[in-house]
DNA sequence: TTGTATGCGTTATCAG
DNA sequence: CTGATAACGCATACAA
């Protein structure tokens, strides 16, 4: 069909056909002026954003996209969006990504790997150039997904051992470590772990350096101490619960995640037990607001603005094709912030 | 070019057109198939299942919103993503609108006007179905946008005078009468306010509220006592600084949000006072952790998942058509949270 | 420099 | 019920 006779003037938005009728080119001319991809003359430049502004004409990115191949978006997967580790990580991400002109599609899996693998599926089903993942856990559907794409993929958070993708994560069972270590200084000895499903990376580092602080310190481990949640804070009650109404109940508490200790204080207050007094607590995952609350809790602050912009930076090295073949892993560290909610044992 | 020739079997993922080659169909069968848009006979069915299969067929959405004009994507901009309120709104909305088909492209424009246009255009680029938006402020750039575009969009949060689109948002005057009411029923007289900014509906509203309550009970308008911020930590803390530091200083502070009332519980710890003795909190959002933490807050709380979800579901009628042409409006109630920040004054 | 023609992978129309 | 073919809007070799 003829490019000119076209275009009824009333429904769909205009097109690059209707901007070239309207300036007297070729279609081919504009395409050329709007990707700067071969010189215009001035005065068919001037004629064809005279026609764009008239007409109110914006490219459409779908057809741009079919025809390249690429979309500018990239798929940002989060194990729980209402985390704020993950909120600030996801914030950051954003950030940097949209100034490197790319729009970031965000979804949540709540800790279920089910829930993630269909939005993975869904992700990549846009289309989205990359993706960052911070999984749920390892699960086979994941893995194979995943594998299978031809796309970049970044993990943050927590590892996948079958994949061999880029990743960012912290030393997690250095950090567990030190913060036994500081309890175990302080005098404690029965240190409940509130600990985060196996299924995670950071769920068994993170327990692994519980482990090593007490046989570094010589104590016996106690297969009551330690309880499994699934990093959401109803895990983190029933756990502090459990640990703190048997028989010989800890002196300290620690949670792997920051949800979860709020819900290991919930159940201390419900038990009538006070913090720092009765059970000391500690945990990973900083507040912003933990100076000014009490207890005011010691934790480990994660680098989470590092971690994200170590994120981006990894996924766009890649799509612009800049990265060495293998993978790369960033390992940041945590700082431990001594706070109140750590008493010594007398 | 025939349909049959093609695909070097290297390069590229696999159309529709190599599963009609490999599975001895034409292309239109495949496409009815995969629309369930057509009956497609049970042997074709399993010849073009099994084709799919073999060579891992995934259907392209980009060609396919080419095409049908869709995108099943939609935007949503809020105006921080580390707010909390934000957080948990941007959850619901997630999940209604997966569980209805549809992904969620999110954005945040940190309280930021000039990047929330950005990001706008940005959406609309890339061909979103529809627009959820919780405005920085109101400015002339984003109604211009919104207005300019045929999608479908829900401002949540807060309201623009200019808009005529469906909305959600809380009874932000009722709401804050009611907390003021509360604290001058302690017996506070001078009641600081750290309001949000004047471009934002909530920050109008929620200042409004406080003035009839004073009103209404009777207490004269102190200038002194209202400091503007933009809903970010940072204003709390200088607002509060400034209203604590002056001669006659008010026995209470009301926030305008969440953030802002941490920032001023760090001023009140800053300057050597303590809550609620030496001032009374109050604020609007509410905290999750807020039972567990001392002071443990009086607050509003927002009906969050109210508000997602209605939001979502303004927008998914309005995608299905089944939408009354007039904008909606839906007005929810907060609920006052009476915890331990506020203290009668003798 | 500027214009023409073709294809990206689907969907949809219309014959068979 | 199935098959061929024309768009969808843009980018890009290639021709002029």
């Amino acid at each position: 069909m003829d490019q000119v006779q076209r275009r009824k003037k009333g429904a769909s938005a205009p097109t690059m056909i209707d901007v070239a009728r309207t300036a007297g080119v070729s279609i081919a001319t504009v395409s050329a002026y709007m990707n700067r991809s071969a010189r215009v003359s001035d005065e068919l430049t001037r004629r064809i954003e005279a026609a764009i502004g008239a007409i109110g004409y914006e490219r459409n990115a779908i057809a741009r996209s079919l025809k390249t191949g690429a979309t500018h978006t990239i798929g940002l997967t989060v194990a729980d969006i209402r985390n704020p580790f993950f909120t600030d990580v996801v914030a950051t991400i954003q950030q940097v990504l949209n100034s490197a002109g790319y729009a970031v599609m965000l979804c949540s899996s709540d800790e279920n790997t089910a829930r993630q693998d269909e939005q993975i599926k869904l992700l990549l089903d846009r289309m989205v150039d990359g993706l960052i993942i911070a999984p749920a856990g390892d699960d086979a559907v994941m893995t194979r997904l995943v594998k299978s794409t031809r796309k970049p993929v970044v993990l943050i958070d927590r590892l996948n051992a079958g994949l061999d993708v880029d990743a960012v994560v912290i030393e997690n069972a250095t950090a567990v470590f030190e913060v036994i270590r500081y309890v175990i200084d302080l005098g404690h000895r029965r240190i409940g772990f509130v600990s985060g499903p196996s299924v995670a990376s950071t769920g068994r580092d993170r327990l692994a350096g519980y482990y090593e602080a007490l046989r570094h310190a010589g104590i016996g481990f106690d297969q009551m101490l330690v309880c499994n949640g699934n990093f959401r804070e109803d895990d983190g009650y029933r756990a502090a619960m459990r640990l703190l109404t048997q028989p010989d109940r800890p002196t300290a508490i620690f949670s792997a995640n920051n949800l979860m200790v709020i819900g290991a204080l919930r159940a201390i207050r419900d038990l009538g037990l006070s913090c720092p007094d009765d059970v000391s607590v500690a945990c990973i995952d900083d507040f912003s607001w933990a100076d000014v609350f009490s207890p005011q809790l010691t934790a480990v602050a994660q680098p989470v603005k590092e971690i994200g912009e170590q994120a981006a930076r990894l996924l766009l090295e890649r799509l612009s094709g800049v990265a060495p073949p293998e993978p790369r892993l960033v390992r940041l560290q945590g700082e431990l912030m001594v706070r109140g909610s750590c008493a010594p044992l007398s």
